[in-house]
DNA sequence: AAGAGGCCCTGATAGC
DNA sequence: TGCTATCAGGGCCTCT
């Protein structure tokens, strides 16, 4: 599922849900994520209340009291669902088909007064991992690239990272020390509006077009934002709304479709790239 | 050091 | 109906 936009969602709708809530309980069925959910994980959280949630690129933090910090990450096909709980049911098969919840894979289950949150996984490529002080949550991140909404993403960041470098603009876009939270979709969709060609070397950019991609970087996940995420597969958020911005997708999974740019003639061209699906119109992106 | 490739895992879909 | 192959929105690790 997720990108920066889609985790944006999942952590706005946390935020609206959960903030000074206290965990009443924490019940784990499948520890095997991709970080192994220690033993301990349901005793730490117990009880503790939700102070403040936050998003990193395509992590969401959940800011506990006693500074611990729960970091989420989707992975591939992880989702959070919530589930009405007013009596504190039992969680069986029949309590998911009653509220339209997926059966399958529902690994953490996290209760508060009158609702669960759900997180359900079925390729269990996401994590939960906690911290316990602030100093190791810094360290956490200290790797990875700005988003693209901070200030530090500028063009003097944007021409000494890319100078000199050999590898094409489309996977620096997906490279997290680069840049932070955007994945295949939106680096498609970027690059459609830079009208730059996906495979074109880092070192072959100009100034002007570092501008496009600082420019559209911001404008096109801002929409997607605005959109409540690209719902394509599973994505949903928490409350089972799908999201809008796969309706605005200009090259993403169009393969064969003319280009919508005006006066544009050219088609969609799909491409693997660095075995990632890549799509891109072949007159306008050059 | 940069860049390419493999791998973790299940489910949906296409083709036979 | 059922088999097999291929492909998915991520990120970490290893190798050259």
């Amino acid at each position: 599922m997720p990108e920066l936009p889609e985790v944006e969602i999942v952590k706005q709708s946390l935020d609206k849900k959960i903030k000074f809530k206290i965990i009443k309980k924490v019940i784990v069925r499948n520890r095997n994520l991709r970080i192994k959910i220690p033993i301990n994980f349901e005793d730490i959280l117990k009880n503790k209340k939700v102070k403040k949630i936050l998003r990193f690129s395509k992590y969401i933090i959940i800011h506990l009291s006693e500074n611990t910090f729960c970091i989420i990450h989707l992975g591939m096909s992880g989702t959070i669902h919530l589930a009405n709980n007013k009596k504190n049911r039992f969680t069986n098969l029949s309590f998911y088909k009653s509220q339209n919840l997926p059966d399958k894979h529902n690994h953490i289950e996290i209760q508060f007064k009158n609702f669960n949150i759900i997180y359900n996984d079925p390729r269990r490529f996401g994590f939960f991992e906690l911290l316990n002080n602030k100093k190791d949550l810094l360290e956490r991140f200290a790797n990875y690239g700005p988003e693209p909404f901070s200030k530090i993403f500028n063009l003097s960041y944007v021409s000494n990272f890319l100078k000199n470098k050999k590898k094409n603009i489309k996977n620096f876009l997906l490279d997290q020390k680069f840049v932070s939270g955007i994945g295949n979709i939106y680096a498609n969709e970027i690059l459609f509006f830079c009208k730059i060609k996906p495979q074109k070397k880092a070192l072959n950019l100009s100034r002007d077009e570092y501008k496009k991609i600082i420019r559209f970087s911001k404008l096109v996940l801002k929409k997607a934002i605005k959109l409540g995420g690209s719902s394509i597969r599973n994505f949903k958020n928490i409350s089972g709304n799908d999201g809008l911005f796969q309706n605005n997708f200009k090259v993403y999974q169009r393969e064969n479709l003319n280009c919508s740019k005006y006066n544009c003639n050219g088609k969609i061209k799909k491409k693997i790239i660095s075995k990632r699906a890549t799509f891109f119109c072949n007159k306008c992106q050059k």
